[in-house]
DNA sequence: AGTACTTCACTTTTACTCGG
DNA sequence: CCGAGTAAAAGTGAAGTACT
């Protein structure tokens, strides 16, 4: 017995009703008189009674929790954009009944690590698990089929593609920035992004070299930004060429780095040099000029996602369904 | 709206057997 | 009669069923 913590059976007791009463008030039964609600929930706020949710998952054979997983990376475990995401997951989850853990786990050590969201997959403390950007032949996917774990993929999914997955057309972003630049007048401007390796990158990279086919044009593509740092690095270095009239970002975040280069530089933003951006982070708002960005639609690829869940925890079967967004723009100054 | 009882999945305790 | 081995029982808290 927990000596520190009542159960239904002392409230019953206190309160002079049954347990089946009490357990009647805890799940909104109306078939309860409202005086005997009353008198119910006044000895559990006075015994600060909370249901045991272990209890509960035994009886009910489920957690009601979710993990999400996030690749942990050199020297932050969430991006900015992961940030925002989970943020709106946790909203969903909430809504759906269900609580929510965020587990940072690398693919090369979650097995061993008692830490690690996998834990609780391996002791049956959680239903379902959201996964961010997993790799190639990524392990942990394996992992969550193997224990059958129902999952769904969030970001881009380079692992397989029997998986359930909620991302963006990153193709059709890489395209749609080129196309606005160059529709806003800019003729020579680069793309930047972060490591070749990553396929969200591979695809907004080829989106915006076809936009380049289509209409003759001939610029760049840089890979290689591994944080703030470096794209200040290289926004200096393409200012010093004095090569491009706008730089398009991939991920708003560095266009911190970006903004001090051109500033740095005795240039303005918006005015001599264009920037755009990728995710419509919240902070964009808040820079000067405020950022234009392409949106990636957090809450609904975060409401998806939940769905996504909700249905292969109803299902027998595997439930298999891929989703990609399509950005929009978000206008403001910088272009 | 109460009574009595079952179920969930698993651990710990108890009760008992058997070889030496 | 000791210790090991094993089978059975008890216990955990919530929530539901069937009935009154």
């Amino acid at each position: 017995m927990n000596m520190n913590r009542f159960t239904i059976k002392d409230v019953a007791a206190k309160s002079g009703t049954s347990i089946r009463t009490v357990s009647r008030v805890l799940n909104s039964d109306p078939h309860v008189k409202k005086e005997t609600r009353d008198r119910v929930q006044a000895v559990i706020d006075e015994l600060g009674f909370k249901v045991n949710i272990a209890a509960r998952s035994l009886r009910d054979r489920k957690s009601n929790q979710i993990v999400v997983f996030a690749d942990r990376r050199k020297n932050a475990f969430l991006g900015g954009f992961h940030n925002e995401v989970v943020l709106e997951l946790h909203r969903e989850a909430k809504t759906q009944g269900y609580r929510m853990v965020v587990s940072v786990s690398s693919p090369e050590q979650f097995e061993e690590d008692e830490n690690d969201g996998f834990y609780l997959v391996q002791h049956g403390l959680c239903d379902a698990a959201i996964l961010f950007d997993p790799h190639e032949g990524d392990r942990r996917v394996q992992y969550l089929r193997e224990h059958r774990v129902p999952f769904v993929v969030l970001g881009q999914d380079k692992s397989s593609y029997q998986t359930s997955y909620v991302g963006l057309d990153n193709r059709a972003a890489g395209y749609m920035g080129a196309k606005y630049l160059h529709e806003k007048g800019h003729a020579a401007f680069a793309l930047i992004l972060g490591s070749e390796a990553s396929g969200v990158n591979q695809d907004r990279a080829e989106g915006f070299r076809r936009y380049q086919r289509e209409k003759g044009l001939d610029n760049q593509v840089l890979f290689g930004l591994t944080n703030i740092e470096s794209a200040y690095k290289k926004t200096q270095s393409l200012l010093e060429a004095k090569s491009v009239t706008a730089i398009f970002v991939s991920g708003d975040e560095r266009v911190v780095g970006v903004y001090r280069a051109i500033q740095e530089a005795g240039l303005q933003v918006g005015r001599d040099i264009g920037v755009l951006g990728v995710d419509d982070l919240e902070m964009g708002r808040f820079l000067l000029p405020a950022l234009t960005s392409l949106v990636q639609p957090k809450q609904e690829m975060s409401k998806l996602a939940l769905e996504l869940i909700m249905e292969q925890l109803q299902e027998e079967e595997r439930v298999v369904k891929r989703v990609l967004f399509v950005p929009t723009i978000a206008e403001r100054e910088s272009v």
